[in-house]
DNA sequence: TTAGCTTTCGTGTTCGCACACGAAAATAAA
DNA sequence: TTTATTTTCGTGTGCGAACACGAAAGCTAA
């Protein structure tokens, strides 16, 4: 493997100057500064990164703003994970990570979590943008620093984030339509179940409904849809109550679409008052969902990878604060297909 | 972050002391050591791994015997690319990679490549254990030089490879039977193609077989299968006067089940000879395979990262090469149903 | 021609660790 | 007690790159 001192002799000066052109600083002659150019071009020549962070010496901090999980709020524990996994891999370059969670129905814990974080004055911060008022407002305070930040999980428009990471919502809806459309062939009549826990997650949700529908639609397949808002989920008697309501108002029903992470909460609800055989399609493979897949309660999930999400999401910000690699403005996670057959092994 | 230095310090040693602890050289006493040693673990302290590879500056070679791949076999070239990746990730390390590749289907081929791959004197092998027979006579050598050798692919009992890396390919087969049944729903007729295009694959592709009736007769569901053996894939025409025959013999026959890589082959010549609209299953995201799910002339892929298969062969090497880190003796690559809804974001 | 200034470049030190070499201390043999 | 031998440990150098410091060379103006 080729060195500076290498190019250097080469070049017939020192490694000094061959350092000074690479990193572009002044000091160098024209001339020798091209000689030097080409010769590093001519080698492929590449700086020897574990050298080179061993020499800069330099501590990088990145902080992650994310939802806490607990036993009912599961979703948010992958991405966790994934930060934690990748955090092994970069703190060989001098690279720390500092984990701030917020409730992720609780505005407030959102700023005051960012708060706490932006008095460690981190290099980069990984923002999963739950509510958009609050988003505004922190991200002017992170632009004014001058720190990047990236979004994971959620797409919101209209910022300078250098990167998002998540899934395309719009295309996963669209896949849950052909599912559900080869689970119930042509005889689709499906309840949608909007849980809107809170309304800035809308937009995702609604995506998802409208690539549902798109599906049916593209195919012109008729489907009947019969669309419930339901709110609160924390009552499980009451919403057993509500879903045998639809149920028996709606006989044809025969498939149930629920387009958030919380397709458990209903599946486990609805084996206790019916023995129809319903399509059942959700997304993410959070425990409560897969354990819902294993015993036959739902038929499929779309899971986006959340473990890779977070992974990917320390790995981008520290290309970027290391190396000044720019990411791509979106990165998309796949649209795992998640059944009973193939879950052990994913 | 701690330093050796500081350890010694606070032992009152020198760092040469503190570095004969840590890599358990002889020449301490007992008692420093001890010292020592309770001194890294209070601070849980680890070995800055830049310093250590800058240090070492050992060159650590990694070679890969796998198949060739070209224009209609390019199964091959997902790993490999793999591997590539991989391989830039490491280079920080002083990890090189040398890539040996061979006819799939001339064990001669396999036999040359090792020869020339064996010359490098490698310190890991990477094998696509394509032929049993010249495998065995392989790894006899390997074993003989003590180099270490892990197993992509194609899982071979009774070796001593460090790892496996790939499908279980029961399962996969299994689930290609769930996902025949979503499509026929209760009227299933299944042509299986026997692609046997080498003896040796013979194992991967009768467990796909097994796997898929194995769904049937687990969810007592009646099905009607006909096998068909094809070897010769090159001659397209005799290709679908085959097909022909054997559709129009069995009439009935609504789905077709490729256990091999090779199902676009098949698609395509199904498409020119009916019109029927059959379900077609087979394995592998080839970019061929990803073309007729676009074109909606197979209804499921089952993949199993290929890629990944790369990338991890080569990570898992040098983890074991560098840190000692042994691997899981089977590492199971996913089962990833791909249809054309999520073709694009995988 | 020389003092003063700018441009251009080389040297030396540092990062944390690994290891060779040799010195000091401890022990054994005389 | 002295010498020989072993055990135990400290010092110094190098890995490749980054950067501060200062030296040499080139230039301008008196």
């Amino acid at each position: 493997m080729i060195t500076i001192s290498d190019i250097a002799k080469e070049a017939g000066v020192s490694v000094g100057t061959v350092d000074r052109v690479l990193h572009k600083r002044s000091g160098v002659s024209q001339k020798t500064a091209e000689k030097i150019k080409t010769i590093i071009k001519k080698h492929n020549f590449k700086t020897n990164k574990v050298a080179s962070s061993l020499a800069l010496n330099k501590k990088i901090k990145i902080a992650t703003l994310i939802p806490s999980h607990d036993a009912e709020n599961t979703f948010w524990k992958a991405p966790f994970l994934g930060t934690q996994s990748a955090q092994e891999n970069v703190e060989k370059f001098g690279v720390t990570t500092e984990h701030y969670n917020f409730d992720q129905f609780e505005p407030s814990s959102f700023l005051s979590a960012f708060n706490n974080l932006i008095k460690l004055e981190p290099d980069g911060i990984i923002i999963a943008p739950i509510f958009i008022q609050e988003t505004v407002l922190i991200c002017q305070i992170i632009e004014e620093k001058n720190i990047p930040y990236l979004f994971i999980n959620i797409d919101l428009k209209g910022f300078k984030n250098i990167s998002f990471i998540g899934q395309n919502a719009f295309k996963g809806g669209y896949l849950a339509g052909k599912l559900m459309h080869l689970c119930l062939q042509n005889n689709c009549s499906v309840l949608i179940i909007h849980t809107r826990l809170n309304a800035e997650n809308h937009f995702a949700i609604s995506e998802r409904i409208h690539g549902f529908n798109d599906y049916f639609l593209n195919k012109s397949i008729s489907i009947n849809s019969t669309i419930a808002n339901i709110i609160d989920l924390k009552d499980v008697e009451q919403l057993k109550e509500k879903l045998k309501t639809i149920l028996s108002n709606n006989p044809s029903i025969n498939g149930i679409y629920v387009p958030s992470s919380r397709i458990s909460t209903f599946a486990n609800c609805i084996s206790t008052i019916t023995n129809k055989q319903l399509a059942l399609i959700g997304f993410d493979g959070t425990d409560q969902n897969i354990r819902c897949l294993n015993e036959d309660k739902v038929s499929f999930l779309i899971s986006q990878k959340p473990f890779e999400q977070g992974y990917k999401s320390i790995i981008l910000m520290s290309d970027y604060l290391i190396e000044k690699k720019i990411p791509e403005q979106k990165i998309y996670s796949p649209l795992e297909i998640l059944t009973k057959e193939n879950i052990k092994c994913n």
